[in-house]
RNA sequence: GCGCCUGUAGCUCAGCUGGAUAGAGCGCUAGCCUCCGGAGCUAGAGGUCACAAGUUCAAAUCUUGUCAGGCGCACCA
């Protein structure tokens, strides 16, 4: 039996034996708080209630508890022992057979075993990364990418259909920005004295693109060709090539190799996403329009210095929020609420939504404004991931795309490789201020704590080669009461744990809780592996060994395809 | 100035719905392969859990204040 149905149990016994004690108190099962006890050796589970019961009744904790275990009754198939320490606690002893019907369950099970059915037949929607497409992703993407698909993978595991949506704008002030910058670059290849403009991206990605377009322009083959052609070229020359720079578009152009950039590069961290939604949308099907009018009639909006403003003083904020500039150009809160509201409307039973700390405050304003509209709003969760900070000669910089300071996700595939890639943004929580030492990043990558993981699992592959044909392997044939070495026993114990920290990371969306896990469950393999042989003269043994192994192997299989990160057999 | 997030070992970070002796990796010190992979295991050094008060039987965890850092507070997205 797993871990939470034991728990279960548990906590309804301790409440039917509080109750038969007569103790003053109104508790229900939810108020039980079970502990996993660090030192094994006092008891597994644990709980501190008596001290709660001893403030409203005349009597010490010690004698509470002894009260509440004597009349408690319990299943001796899952507890075999009860028992009372020092100030008061409660002490249970999960009885061995349960750790040994698990092992048969995760066999039985396996690539299904941890899995549970909360969402089935549940709709979610992911929505993450959604950069504008005036750049190549950064590290600060990455962490996002990865948050949200390895977010998405959790969801499914738990029976969730998801689909993975990213949202862009290609018609706002960073584009024209974009193409400026582009078009200036351009320039610059004829006109070395044309001025680059101040606000623009600086990136070297922006002479590749105007030396692409020029290569185009020229039916040239090549870079190289490319620059023959220059070297050959005299300053009549050039001036003709300039005559004709208004034809070009220099915003299209860069957007498409941009975002063919951007989908490359989540494809190498295996990253796919379902939807690809252009804010355009809601312009050209009207619904901003009419959310608009909506707001207008509820006297939600009103008209001020020639803008447009939504009255966010009404959800609570200081000040209220233009809409509409007065250029007549919706702010892009308006396509915003469009959006959402539009998913709403798409009818998932969950909405999620990852975004950097920087969108924070505007997430009332969204939700509010779609709330104003009618909609129900609480299946939509967003989720804010802090950011990363660059670090360079043991100096903070904060990335830019526009300035280019920045190290690109790309980049940090090269040197590291895609499963330790992945692996660094998940292994903390979302709202660490991460720390990115590029440095640090390429010495530890030899050390780094995935190979832990996939060390142990190579270790399982390698041994199941070693495997005598004469070993009865046969499930049923099993004898596991033979699995009772201090290490055996431990890695039972860690791997009955795996379908509470599966829930545990559905309901806080915390990735790295599954991280920690499997590093325990590659420790405790690890130890096992140090001390026992699993391949020995005793075939019995051998067999009863193979299926904690083949247990071990399963578990780190599934939670290593939660996190999207590979198992090879061999490293 | 206001709001949100963070401050834990030399470094990077776990632990935070309060529970018993605060953990891991890297780095440092010393051990362990006749034997299924030493990318591992064992032992050790290293901590006023930023600081201060409070709540509690019990605080790294909750509350308040202080200090330090990150991010917001646009007719940018």
């Amino acid at each position: 039996m797993s871990i939470i149905l034991i728990k279960k149990v548990i906590r309804k016994s301790i409440v039917q034996s509080i109750k038969s004690c007569d103790y003053d108190l109104n508790i229900n099962e939810k108020d039980i708080k079970l502990d996993e006890t660090k030192n094994k050796d006092i008891g597994d589970i644990s709980t501190g209630i008596s001290f709660v019961l001893s403030k409203k009744n005349q009597q010490t904790p010690i004698q509470i508890a002894q009260n509440i275990i004597e009349n408690i009754s319990i299943n001796k198939n899952l507890i075999i022992k009860i028992s009372v320490s020092k100030p008061g606690f409660i002490n249970f002893h999960l009885n061995i057979k349960t750790l040994y019907e698990n092992l048969f369950q995760i066999i039985i099970k396996n690539k299904k075993y941890g899995q549970s059915s909360i969402g089935t037949n549940k709709k979610a929607l992911v929505e993450f990364v959604s950069a504008n497409p005036t750049g190549p992703l950064t590290v600060g993407h990455g962490r996002q990418a990865v948050l949200g698909d390895v977010v998405s993978r959790i969801l499914e595991f738990n029976g969730y259909s998801v689909e993975r949506e990213y949202y862009y704008n290609d018609a706002g002030r960073q584009m024209r920005v974009l193409e400026e910058s582009i078009k200036s670059r351009f320039i610059q290849i004829f006109d070395e004295k044309n001025e680059f403009p101040e606000d623009g991206y600086f990136g070297e990605y922006i002479e590749d693109i105007a030396k692409d377009i020029l290569i185009k322009e020229l039916e040239l083959k090549n870079l190289k060709e490319l620059n023959i052609f220059l070297t050959n070229l005299n300053a009549s020359d050039k001036k003709l090539h300039l005559k004709n720079i208004d034809r070009i578009n220099f915003r299209k152009f860069g957007e498409k190799v941009i975002f063919n950039n951007i989908k490359n590069t989540l494809k190498r961290i295996n990253i796919n996403f379902d939807n690809f939604i252009n804010e355009q949308k809601f312009y050209d099907d009207g619904s901003i329009d009419s959310i608009l009018k909506i707001f207008e009639k509820t006297k939600l909006s009103y008209k001020k210095d020639g803008a447009v403003w939504l009255k966010t003083s009404n959800f609570g904020k200081e000040v209220d929020t233009v809409i509409i500039k007065n250029t007549g150009e919706p702010t892009y809160r308006l396509p915003d609420i469009a959006y959402h509201t539009n998913k709403i409307k798409r009818g998932y039973d969950l909405i999620i939504n990852i975004l950097g700390a920087d969108h924070k405050d505007t997430v009332p304003d969204v939700l509010n404004g779609v709330k104003a509209l009618g909609f129900e709003i609480n299946h939509i969760k967003v989720l804010i991931h802090q950011f990363v900070s660059l670090i360079v000669k043991n100096e903070k910089i904060k990335m830019s795309t526009r300035k280019a300071n920045f190290v690109t996700l790309d980049d940090l595939i090269d040197m590291v490789g895609v499963d330790i890639t992945r692996y660094f943004f998940i292994m903390r929580g979302k709202q660490s201020h991460l720390n990115f030492d590029i440095d640090l990043a390429k010495k530890e990558s030899d050390e780094n704590p995935v190979y832990y993981l996939q060390y142990a699992y190579a270790r399982i592959c390698n041994i199941l080669k070693f495997l005598d044909e004469e070993v009865n392997l046969e499930l049923k044939k099993t004898n596991f009461n033979l699995l009772i070495e201090k290490e055996e026993i431990s890695l039972m114990k860690c791997l009955n744990c795996f379908d509470e920290i599966i829930i545990d990371s559905l309901n806080t969306l915390e990735p790295q809780t599954l991280a920690n896990y499997l590093q325990q469950l590659a420790t405790s393999f690890h130890k096992f592996y140090a001390n026992h042989r699993v391949i020995n003269k005793n075939k019995e043994l051998t067999n009863s060994r193979i299926k904690l192994i083949l247990s071990a192997k399963i578990v780190l299989e599934n939670g290593l395809d939660i996190l999207g990160i590979n198992h090879p057999e061999k490293m």
